[in-house]
DNA sequence: AGCGTATATTCGATTTTTCATATGTAGTTG
DNA sequence: CAACTACATATGAAAAATCGAATATACGCT
């Protein structure tokens, strides 16, 4: 992935705060990402998927839900850069709404 | 300048390649970055007048000259994603027709 | 099988971005 | 002053991105 192409995909609102929404909680399905950017179903689902085509994301299917996260391949300076966009990008409202959210599905536990 | 913004001005090849451009030789004029670019005048204007309105480059006028460099004001966060893509995105070739150029216009020496 | 939920994709329309061309302005040179 | 160079901008067209609405697929539950 090249420079130009990380920026392009970064260039969209829905897609930098699905990404560091993504970044800040491990992993977030569809359905969660809807309640959090207050977006349609369709407007989330083709916004990762670019994402997940530069293979910037990458998902696993785990019963009724996809759950995206970021990919485990990523080179350092894309890390670095989305550092930096985290350390700007307040995350406050999305975060609020997600916790709000009722019927979350259950994820992996982290710990025994 | 938030995130978005920044992204936004970097996911075009020609200002992309233009800030590094810049960035590497301190300033540079339009008709410098034209031959690097090898882009015609509006283009490369267009797009500066882009970085400079967002307060990405600032402006000189010397002489007959525009001399475009990386504002002086810029947050550390910022620096920070230019240098990563630094580290990522070859100027070589556009470095090679700058130095090929002839009738540079003349700049503030460095040095004694 | 039938129904509801979660996600993906297609379609056509709208908006945004980018572009080449033409023109305008300012400074420089002869 | 006339010609030339450097740069900016207006205009309309073309290309790309984005969108809502509709449809499709896949899974779980009864």
């Amino acid at each position: 992935m090249s420079p130009l192409d990380l920026f392009k995909a970064l260039s969209d609102l829905t897609r930098l705060q699905s990404l560091l929404l993504i970044q800040q909680e491990t992993e977030l399905c569809v359905c969660e990402l809807m309640v959090a950017l207050e977006l349609s179903q369709p407007k989330v689902s083709r916004h990762l998927a670019l994402l997940r085509d530069i293979h910037l994301l990458e998902t696993e299917k785990r019963g009724q839900w996809v759950f995206y996260r970021l990919s485990s391949q990523l080179d350092a300076w894309v890390i670095n850069i989305l550092e930096q966009a985290s350390s700007q990008q307040s995350l406050t409202e999305l975060s609020q709404r997600l916790n709000k959210m009722g019927d979350r599905p259950k994820r992996a536990q982290q710990c025994c």
